[in-house]
This record gives structure tokens, sequence and C-alpha cells, in this order.
DNA sequence: CTTGACCTTAGACTAAACTCCAAGGTTTAT
DNA sequence: ATAAACCTTGGAGTTTAGTCTAAGGTCAAG
């Protein structure tokens, strides 16, 4: 069992951010001493790790606490409903690797490009790297232009 | 050139949000009409997306203005510079893709070992599912357990 | 038996990113 | 020429996710 900074430190977060979680329904204390300490098991902790996860991968507080009201009531659902929720967050989830790949593939091409010499980036465009619509007459790696001019002094 | 509803609607956005791009240094109209209308250049709607696509991937405004910003002053910059700022953002998508992976996985794990019928979810656990501390004494697939009273009626 | 480090609650404050409102000016369509 | 549908600014309000403060209670160590 934690104390409530206990627990915290453990996460690098404040205790007041685990009162705001269980205000908001994420996250209760399984206990509390007699004189009102909020003990922490190692549920807790697991369920707390959880949180902190799924907001690190873009969930908000909402949808963690819909996922995790779906795991704290568990026989009351059918494992229809459950494994429909879960699905249209790996639907999610999927998505946004997507796009992350895409933004990914964008800033790539323009780094490969970039002579990362000392001459002015002038011919760097980080919106025409992601652009769609330059897509098509493709890459002519403008660094390369000024590539001469470049091994200049310091 | 777009008047700013025009533009708004066009990415399906308000007004009113093109007007704190604005304020906050990430888009400015690149001309006003005599009455002082906000009028937006093809240029424009091409940056605009450009920060639409970075918020959708979970940059934060800060962070985008940052690439704005070596985009819009890109003369001044080195090449070495651009591509230094340009690299760190492409940590920072990896480690986000990597954890997204990670995230997919766990709940993947879950819905493939849940029968998805209408038994209770009881043992389907979505913190047992993404927890690394549960991930040597492996898959049991708990939902096979209770599959035998499970092609119930409808 | 008191000091310091913890904990309690309630409530105010912050930052980010919008979103809405009021009061008025402009454009366009009839 | 006037209504509808735009636009302007300034400023207030909202949501999310905390973060901080005040006023006090608890607990272990010296």
């Amino acid at each position: 069992m934690y104390r409530i900074g206990e627990l915290a430190d453990l996460f690098n977060i404040k205790s007041d951010t685990l009162r705001y979680y269980e205000k908001h329904g994420l996250l209760s204390p399984s206990a509390r001493t007699e004189s009102g300490y909020r003990m922490y098991s190692d549920q807790d902790a697991v369920l707390l790790k959880f949180i902190i996860r799924a907001k690190k991968v873009g969930f908000t507080l909402n949808e963690i606490q819909e996922l995790v009201s779906i795991e704290m009531n568990k026989s009351q659902w059918a494992c229809a409903d459950v494994k429909g929720r879960v699905d249209i967050k790996l639907d999610k989830i999927s998505a946004q690797i997507a796009e992350l790949q895409r933004f990914q593939k964008g800033l790539q091409e323009l780094s490969d490009s970039c002579c990362g010499g000392d001459s002015s980036a002038e011919y760097c465009s980080i919106l025409e790297a992601l652009d769609d619509s330059y897509s098509e007459h493709r890459h002519v790696h403008h660094c390369d232009k000024v590539l001469h001019d470049n091994k200049s002094e310091k």
C-alpha cells in the first residue's frame, strides 16, 4: 500500500493529479486509513500506469475513463461490448500511427535532402516536404543546388 | 484569394480559429482589402494544411510555431539549423509511434484473445493486456475459459 | 511535546486552444 | 435601399488537465 505522495513519486506526478483523477472517476484509492489518508494498492498502481500510458499515446482522460470503466465493470459487460470498444480504440490508434508515419516520411525526406551545412536554408521547404500537391513533381534535393558555395569557411 | 470564412470552411474550422492562429503568430493572411478584410492566398492555405496536420499528429501550437518560423525565415537559417530542428521533431515522432505501437499491440492482444460473444467479460482484462509485469506468465486467452456457455441464445 | 514532513478539504488559479458575444462596418442579392 | 450574410475588433467564456493556496489534521523522530 502506498500513500498518495509515495504513489505520485513513483510515477513522477503530483499528489494533486491523483486527487484530480479520483474526482473524475479514473482512479480511486482502494482504502483509506482511520484518519482519512488515501491508501493505494499495487492494483491501483497498475491502473495508474495504464492511465499514464494511455495519456501518452494521445487519449483524453474521458476516453481513458471509458476504457477504465469497462475494466472496472467487466462482469457487467459482454465480451462483444468490450471487444467493440477496444476495436474502436484500435482503429483510432491505427489512424494516428498512419498520420504520424506520413508526417515522419515528409520530415525525413526534408532532412535527407538537406545538406545540413552552413549555407542558407532558402531552398529547404518544410511545407513542400509535407504538401501532397508537390508530391508529383518530386524531389530536386534543393539544397544540392547551393552545395557548391557550401564548404565555405567555418 | 480566400476570405476568412471561405478558408475556414475549406478546412472545417472556425474563422475564430484562424484569427487565433494569426494572433499567435502561426498564420497571417498575406493581404487585407481596403476595408480591412483578411485575404488568404493559396500559399496560406498550404501552410494552414501543414498546421492542421501537425496538430493532428500531436504537436502543440508552440511546436508548430517553431517549425513555421523556420519555414518563414528560411533564408536566415543555415541548413544545419533547419536539419537540427527537424531531426529533433523526427525523434519525437519516432518515440510517439513506438509508444502507440506498444499500446496497439496490447489492445490487439486483448481483442484477439476476446471471444467477442455475449458472455460476461469478467476475464477480459484491459489492464492485463497492457501491463508489462504480466507479460511473462502470458496469454491464457481468458475468454476461452467461458467459451463453452457462449453460443447461447441471441 | 514539539518540529517537520506528510496528509485532508475546498476552492482559486493557470495554460492551451479555442469559442462566443457585442457593437459595428461591408458586400451582395433582390 | 435594405436585408442577409459576410467581415472587423475587443473582450469574455469554455474545456481540459492540472497546479497552487489556505487552514487545518496526523505521525514519526528527537
